[in-house]
DNA sequence: GGACTTGATTAAAATTTTTAGTAAAGTTTT
DNA sequence: AAAACTTTACTAAAAATTTTAATCAAGTCC
């Protein structure tokens, strides 16, 4: 049993309702030092509304159990320097698992971020016939095995996938779709721990919030640019889900009238024309057709992938150039209509596509010049992501904390 | 000074923290119940987070004032009944001033949606270029003196009109734009009393969520269907008011690619060709061409407005019908961008188009059903607004109290 | 270096929350 | 219709926490 389970224990079997609000108190410390990462004493009084004596013996508690420690000093804002606490490196650890197209990304995290166990990637295919998630199970021990872990060392299971995930139910309406299975309960059944699940791209936002470009901003739009295009949409600084958790599918969007069939059903959606797939498609018919690219020194054409127009278009291009700018202005229409009803304080533009810097996101402002109103558009920023694969991944971490706590705290009935 | 400015006084010269503590209490338990309306005593140690003890003398206390009274008795769980508390009538008396294209409409309420003076409307016209503020006071002023009103009488005033309203600095970026002119701040210092300004969508908004369709909902579209759209979006149970306060300009959301000019600026926005204006002027075109439809016995051909429109499309005329089911078809195609980006559990249609009924919404459902995604349509329910007029008053109540609360607690610094 | 801040810690006083018990006012069962 | 059970209302003593105050420690700023 772990140093956190054990504080969990210790609310349920509480015998006074005094001792319960006790423990309860200690878990509400936890869960605010993990949100904001290092807080002083003062904050914390602040932050969990108890008084200096009371939240001193906490914090005393705590540290005596390992669950703390005080880390570093705060900056002095005129007298002595706070001493700044934080939750001790494993008290949390998570397995992360990424879901992408082609393939399984896994790494092992503590609440603190540390890297406990290396990132591997393992081929996967995610099929939209209601593919076997015994697959998953069996990459997860596989990843296990690879590097001699201890189940026990583990404490919950992040998981992250495309498709439309009903965050209520546990389902994954585009996946793993057959009568409704609840993909979380079962592989905590399977596996024995906690797993969260989430969406790649409201992943890919929580990570933008916590530790990327849209880091203390209340209102932001995460655009993840890659093979299709998602939204993430940040809203009083929690990213918002949607009343089942479908918000942002952005990418379906009704863009051409009477446009080219979506692999959704539809027609025209935006993804038909402003997308990795899209680009890709048009590229291999260009060069078919005799288009003067340095992709043509590829050596396989059918291998192309977004990635590789966006380094020829780095290296200057005209082509590639071209074809990201025609992408990127199509998607900043898109994101017009978006800045107009959600007036944000900023986009993120994050996703493979990002790595194209000034060339696609000139093309954007240009657009969201054209198709937005002056005053709406104005104060708002674009920027561009600076986070790489890890920082994802520490996104994940932040939403299986903080889903493990929440659905702990269901059980214990927090509100007493 | 009235019955809550005494007690607002209470907190300020509070002369021990304990004693501060206690008022403050005293301030969240009056809102706790002007927001709920009627609440237990049992309700109000929950909400408010104090014990029976301290809550029962709080009570006492503020009963014994008169700011409120048991009301009725609450329905048994099977033991006795709680007593419900409510605010006393007249505690906190608004004048609700609404300004629409061509009309000034004002009405004064009490906390508890009692009528005190009825509702009484002036001419008056807000024009783009600047027009004078002092026309609002003096309509104000006339207001007063038709009824005989006693300002002292008047806790607060509400403010809802059109436009660009920052709701963090005061300003109307449409109309009264001189300057960055803060109307809030003017007013006030004219006036003597507290300012609230909300855009009129918003408050349309907030009437749906208090009383109207989007009750006990979280995450609805209001669609405001009048000579404009206009939209108010509501997340997670509350008004969305976008980074500056400028979210849901649908109205201008780009929409017909290379369209007709739109008075901001741009071309093809959505009202310029679904709105009321749109129609109106459609209609005028139609009819001098020589359409056949009950338009043409109108007295006055330029004093077409919309709800003649839908008043001859609900006697059958089937011109008037298709201008309304085409109406219908563009504002599903727009709203459907709206649920793919949001995914919300309900849309409120309201606005004087929602009086057409079916002739309005089963066009838009058929769009909606075309444009957007199964899963995401599929539990998303289309409402028609059902309130009145004294309906949009009671929800700017809403906001001016909660306002003046939110503006008076910021400066007695709520959070000890 | 000295005056002035702010942070940490401890102890007594004030206040609130628990806890417990009783009465009142309902509902449901027998 | 009476008995048994629930929930609400209210009160009072015990337990715990918050205020308040005081002291020392550790910085900043002039």
């Amino acid at each position: 049993m772990s140093l956190l389970e054990d504080l969990l224990e210790e609310v349920s079997s509480a015998k006074t309702t005094i001792k319960r609000k006790s423990a309860l108190n200690k878990v509400k410390l936890m869960m605010t030092l993990f949100d904001k990462e290092m807080l002083s004493l003062g904050e914390l009084v602040q932050d969990v509304g108890l008084s200096f004596p009371t939240m001193n013996n906490l914090i005393l508690d705590l540290h005596q159990r390992k669950l703390l420690v005080p880390k570093e000093k705060g900056e002095s804002i005129g007298g002595r320097k706070p001493v700044l606490y934080q939750l001790n490196d494993g008290v949390f650890n998570v397995l992360c698992v990424e879901v992408e197209r082609f393939a399984l990304h896994l790494v092992v995290m503590d609440n603190n971020n540390n890297i406990l166990f290396g990132r591997k990637s393992y081929p996967f295919e995610i099929s939209t016939n209601n593919g076997d998630i015994e697959d998953l199970i069996q990459v997860i021990k596989q990843y296990y095995e690879d590097f001699g872990i201890d189940e026990r060392n583990i404490s919950a299971i992040g998981l992250s996938m495309p498709g439309l995930i009903n965050y209520k139910l546990g389902t994954n309406q585009t996946f793993y779709n057959k009568n409704s299975f609840n993909i979380s309960e079962y592989l905590q059944k399977k596996l024995g721990k906690h797993v969260a699940v989430i969406n790649d791209v409201k992943g890919a936002a929580l990570s933008e919030l916590a530790y990327g470009a849209a880091q203390n901003r209340e209102n932001v739009l995460v655009i993840l640019m890659d093979w299709g295009i998602g939204l993430g949409v940040i809203i009083d600084g929690k990213v918002y889900m949607g009343n089942e958790g479908f918000a942002g599918e952005m990418g379906h969007m009704a863009f051409v009238e009477e446009g080219e069939l979506c692999y959704c059903g539809k027609r025209g959606c935006l993804e038909t024309i402003a997308s990795g797939i899209f680009l890709v498609n048009q590229a291999r018919q260009d060069i078919e057709r005799g288009e003067p690219t340095l992709l043509k020194n590829l050596p396989n054409l059918a291998d192309l992938q977004p990635q590789h127009i966006i380094q020829v278009a780095n290296q200057g291009d005209q082509y590639a150039i071209d074809l990201i700018a025609n992408l990127g202005y199509n998607l900043g229409k898109a994101i017009s209509l978006l800045i107009q009803i959600l007036n944000p304080e900023s986009v993120v533009l994050s996703g493979k596509f990002a790595k194209a810097g000034s060339l696609i996101t000139i093309p954007i402002q240009q657009s969201l010049n054209k198709y937005t109103m002056n005053a709406i558009r104005q104060k708002c920023e674009i920027h561009l992501s600076s986070l790489d694969e890890n920082g994802y991944a520490q996104g994940l971490v932040r939403y299986t904390v903080v889903d493990y706590f929440k659905s702990n705290l269901d059980v214990l009935n927090m509100n007493n």
